[in-house]
DNA sequence: CAGGATCCTCGAAGATACTG
DNA sequence: CAGTATCTTCGAGGATCCTG
């Protein structure tokens, strides 16, 4: 029994994790990560994201107290979003040093 | 600009991380990552991961040099997919450590 | 045992239009 | 500007049956 179990089967860090594994949540705490900013900045920066994703991933983060609004609609992370940052930012730079391994990968093995 | 633009807009770390972002990914990087296994070993220990599911992401992990398959349908981590365990393990020890502040939020802010 | 093929469902997500 | 509401499409993913 190694002390991953954490991740098999039906456990709650499996279900948190379905929070985070959300594609648009790591964006959007990337992007809050970078300073606090304004629904349409953050829409802006993050490219590609439609209005009812934005507000739906931000009110998810929200509920979820990863993510919180101040006056004039701008969002900044909590001490707990900060917190998943440190991760997420790991995973992030993991998929920037390692992208050219994964394309070689690709169409060598592939 | 900081240099966590590696996340926002079209870029191609983004793309990396849709591979991991996947649930299914994560779980099966982790559950290799404890040790090698074979097919049934592997879906049995994961739980509730269907016969397409795990042939399917084992397929794509494969594809993108995270994963090898040996004698006997026996699968394990490459090097480059070990490398993925650690930001992975990162990411899993964090939800581990703040489920209890999720849920917290959830009810309370929620 | 380790898959492949097929069918089907259900929800994620975009498009569009409207609102305070 | 910052959403809300509705409609619709599209594909992830489960269920089931078949195979080497």
């Amino acid at each position: 029994m190694s002390d991953f179990d954490v991740f098999l089967a039906d456990c709650p860090a499996r279900t948190t994790l379905s929070l985070v594994g959300d594609s648009w949540s790591v964006v959007v705490i990337v992007g809050l990560g970078e300073r606090p900013m304004r629904y349409t900045d953050l829409r802006t920066r993050i490219g590609g994201i439609s209005k009812k994703m934005l507000t739906q991933t931000l009110r998810r983060l929200s509920a979820n107290g990863l993510v919180s609004r101040r006056a004039s609609a701008e969002y900044c992370l909590t001490p707990l979003g900060e917190s998943l940052l440190v991760p997420v930012r790991t995973l992030a730079r993991w998929a920037e040093e390692h992208t050219e391994e994964l394309l070689a990968a690709q169409d060598g093995t592939g």
